[in-house]
RNA sequence: CGGGCCGUCGUAUACCGGUAGUACGCAUGCUUUGGGAGCAUGUAGACUGGGUUCAAUUCCCAGCGGCCCGACCA
């Protein structure tokens, strides 16, 4: 995409009435637009970061043999008062219809997912199934904060299994588990998967995914030799303590931000909606059911907060909204400007994902703008390249800058 | 929801009981061109509603909106 035809524009101070850096960058760098407290548009350059985030969840649940299906977020009350949620769930939103009808809008959807898997799963040869979707989410907080990481509206992957025994289900946490992990990592992250309790329906753990860092809401305790993990407000252990697990390492206590949760769900939801299949015996019986969800508006929240420096954001390769911001440094020279737009050409042509930054601007406002917006690698060509037959590169990352010949760019990006 | 702070051009801010200044942005022109350029000219503003007052953007009250701390967090 050609940068002068981006509608958004980068500004140089941070708006008064966000405090949070995912936010404040997000803003400046035009990613992001603040329609209210807690709820943010999504421009250009922010709605494809989302779109990559959701390739990776996607990816990752694909392979685990997730389904993905798109649900209602407009929804009837009635699943949601055959659950109780209705009444007993406060960051439930109601609405209600000129024709005095009860809705809400889905701030989790079990209430339709399980419905939905309940019409087609009638044998124990239908299971195991897993349902996700990725969607908006809305919840009825009495605080948003911290920017996009808290918001009354949020774009949510929630997945729902169902399986016939609690062994099966085990098995495909454990594999739902080792697939959060990935996709963390490929969102430029280290994730802890982390100890916490399990919720309004049971009295068994469930793993949070939790990522250290400042702008976090909770308390962890983490061994400095395992992976263990565990939320401080459910541990009796302290910081200093040793670990219980390998008992080699000692707990430290760190802030960070939740970006992931599985629970078991046991067989709530079969029972409120009167959900059985007939097992290999011939009798009805409830399916176990887990739950799984990734925020993924907050996940890009976390990645800003946790991949940035003082000049902006500094996106991990896989999230970056573009592989490459190729900026020419004219000075007003044809014959740069048509050697840039050559080499803008031959990026796309060869199917390279690149901004080209073509503005007739100076060299230091490119400069500023392409680290406020962060794109992984940056291509600069100007008279001093143009004259050596070859194009700067510089990582985000650590500034180091490397010369390659016209005749190499191709390969040293496609690699 | 309890507590605190705050609402001034598009953005960030200043001053003030007598209708508002600066910077950035934006527009036009000239100069400039590898780290948010310079000069000139122009553009644009007091959240809403009450109250006090000769006079309110300024003081008081309420509402609305925002941020923070706490609580909450399927």
């Amino acid at each position: 995409m050609r940068q002068s035809n981006l509608f958004t524009k980068t500004r140089k101070l941070a708006p008064k009435d966000e405090v949070s850096k995912n936010a404040q960058l997000l803003i400046r760098a035009g990613f992001i637009h603040k329609e209210m407290a807690g709820v943010y548009s999504y421009l250009p350059l922010g709605r494809v970061v989302l779109e990559k985030i959701e390739r990776i969840v996607r990816d990752e649940m694909n392979k685990i043999g997730g389904q993905e299906i798109k649900m209602a977020t407009l929804h009837p009350s009635e699943p949601w008062k055959q659950t109780g949620a209705w009444d007993n769930v406060d960051v439930v939103f109601k609405i209600l219809s000129r024709t005095e009808k009860e809705y809400t809008i889905g701030q989790s959807e079990e209430e339709i997912a399980t419905p939905i898997a309940q019409e087609y799963i009638t044998s124990y040869k239908d299971l195991p199934l897993a349902l996700y979707q990725i969607g908006q989410k809305y919840r009825d907080e009495l605080r948003a904060k911290s920017g996009i990481m808290r918001g009354r509206e949020f774009t949510m992957k929630d997945m729902y299994s169902f399986h016939e025994t609690q062994e099966d289900f085990d098995r495909f946490y454990h594999t739902a588990k080792e697939a959060y992990l990935r996709v963390y990592e490929r969102c430029g992250l280290v994730a802890k998967a982390t100890e916490a309790s399990g919720g309004a329906f049971t009295t068994k753990l469930s793993y949070e995914f939790m990522v250290l860092t400042d702008a976090g809401e909770d308390d962890i305790l983490y061994c400095d030799k395992c992976s263990y993990c565990v939320n401080a407000e459910i541990s009796d252990s302290k910081a200093g303590g040793g670990c219980t697990r390998c008992n080699i390492g000692s707990l430290a206590r760190a802030k960070a931000s939740e970006v992931g949760n599985i629970f078991d769900l046991g067989t709530k939801y079969a029972k409120d909606f009167d959900f059985t299949y007939k097992n290999r015996d011939g009798k009805n019986v409830h399916p176990i059911m887990g739950c799984f969800g990734i925020g993924i508006t907050r996940l890009m929240g976390v990645i800003v907060e946790a991949c940035s420096d003082e000049k902006g954001i500094v996106w991990p390769k896989e999230v970056s909204p573009f592989a490459v911001h190729l900026i020419a440094i004219t000075g007003g020279n044809k014959d740069i400007i048509a050697e840039a737009d050559r080499l803008y050409e031959l990026l796309v042509d060869n199917g390279i994902d690149v901004l080209f930054d073509d503005r007739d601007t100076r060299a230091g406002e490119k400069f500023a703008d392409a680290d406020l917006i962060g794109i992984s690698t940056r291509l600069i060509i100007s008279e001093k390249t143009m004259t050596e037959g070859s194009v700067e590169m510089i990582s985000r990352v650590d500034g180091v800058s490397t010369m390659i010949p016209d005749s190499e760019v191709i390969r040293r990006l496609t690699d």
